[in-house]
RNA sequence: CGAGUCAGCCGGGCAAUUGCUGUCUUUAGCUCUUCGUUUGUCGACUAUCGAUUUACGAGGAAAUCGACAGAGGAAAGUCCGGGCUCCAUAGAGCAGAGUGCCAGGUAACGCCUGGGGGGUGUAAACCCACGGCUAGUGCAGCAGAAAGUAAACCGCCUCAAAGCUUUAGGGUUGAGAGGUAAGGGUGAAAGGGUGCGGUAAGAGCGCACCGCGCGACUGGUAACAGUUCGUGGCAAGGUAAACCCCACUCGGAGCAAGGCCAAAUAGGAAUCCACAGAUGCUGCUCGCAUUGGGUUCGGGUAGGCCGCUAAAGACCUGUGGCGACACAGGUCGUAGAUGAAUAAUUGUCCUCGACAGAACCCGGCUUAUAGGCUGACUCGCUUU
């Protein structure tokens, strides 16, 4: 399997998925247009959901666009996130970057949720 | 050449790399699974059955290899109309809603075509909620004397008390009474227009012409039109996206429709009302269907498949029709997602890319839209 693919095993599909991240985050990153919250869980991949709402993007075209580019940038960096499952909420005036800018800040935001699971895992161990 | 009107079309291109969805296809082995045959073991007990296990064959899932396809002209707003599905076979009456010049087209429409009427523009063209206020009821700010069975502010005219003046006749001012809708003024609008006659002054009071109403005739399927005829002096103000009247149309809910499969929970508990009610079919009445129903507590629920894309389909040709369109023949085979695909990055070219993302499917309307192309027509200028 080629290492930076996206199929369905790497997504979040019903709302009992969901519902298990939304109900128990053990990590939360956030910037000024996104929020980030993830939960470990017991598969070899990470997995990924999306919530853009209409009410923060409100063109269905901007929110295809931010969903293609939160997609693009989470297969390229799934070995740095693995085992992990990801939701990724949309904040108001996030259909105002471009897609550059989109780039980069969530691709910040996917280093910041790496070292902050390095550390959980790390405060784990002390702890036992 | 410039300005404009209408109709139709396009909506960045190419390459590389990395991805997603669907269909078809490849696959030695691996993973899961179904069925059949088969090997061994165990149990019940010997007609066999059940559990487990070995191998083989066939199929499926997933994975994999490759090929092909993969957002719009508005996909949008959800404003109309239909198909489809369920509710009764889609029914009756009232209420309600919608439409509103005429004819045609269509599955249907509030759409389209053609025609009529009115308006705008030099024109090509464009715009119109365009049935009825002589069925009834209602409404109308300011200004103005008066605003709907009209009305007398100024003015004009007649009569005229009284005053002044004059020898007298008379002259002049003129309270008041009346006539008058021609003139002024107000207003969006003052109850036909112009002219002549007429009159104290005026007035459809009379006449001519124009306009208008009604009837006939002619043309037209009709709306409607008419250098036609007759008739009426003329009474008809505006508003029906005011009630209303008239004509026609409309049953309800929607793909989370609806159907199938699987799993799980439950065939619950409490309480209230009950053989006539309750529920569903828009509001009501009838009618029809179902058989207990409502509330609270408890429990469960958006897993999979079908519906799901071939369709009132697109294009071409012919025939009929002014046209919308219809009929016949031929060719093509065109997204189908579902926590929701149709893209990202880089390079390159140019005119430097707008508005914007399918969600059951069609026909329209409306709104948004960078830039570009084609055709027909109109007006102006120049040249010949």
């Amino acid at each position: 399997m080629a290492v930076f693919s996206f199929p369905k095993t790497s997504r979040l599909l019903n709302a009992a998925d969901y519902k298990a991240v939304f109900g128990n985050a053990q990590l939360k990153v956030s910037c000024r247009h996104f929020l980030v919250l993830a939960n470990r869980n017991t598969r070899s991949s990470a997995r990924l959901g999306l919530v853009i709402p209409k009410k923060n993007v409100a063109l269905a075209v901007q929110r295809n666009r931010i969903k293609r580019q939160l997609r693009n940038t989470f297969r390229h960096n799934k070995e740095l996130l693995n085992k992990l499952d990801v939701v990724v909420l949309a904040r108001k005036g996030a259909d105002k970057l471009n897609n550059k800018e989109l780039i980069d800040t969530i691709d910040s935001l996917w280093q910041d949720l790496h070292t902050k699971m390095i550390r959980a895992a790390a405060k784990n161990q002390d702890d036992r």
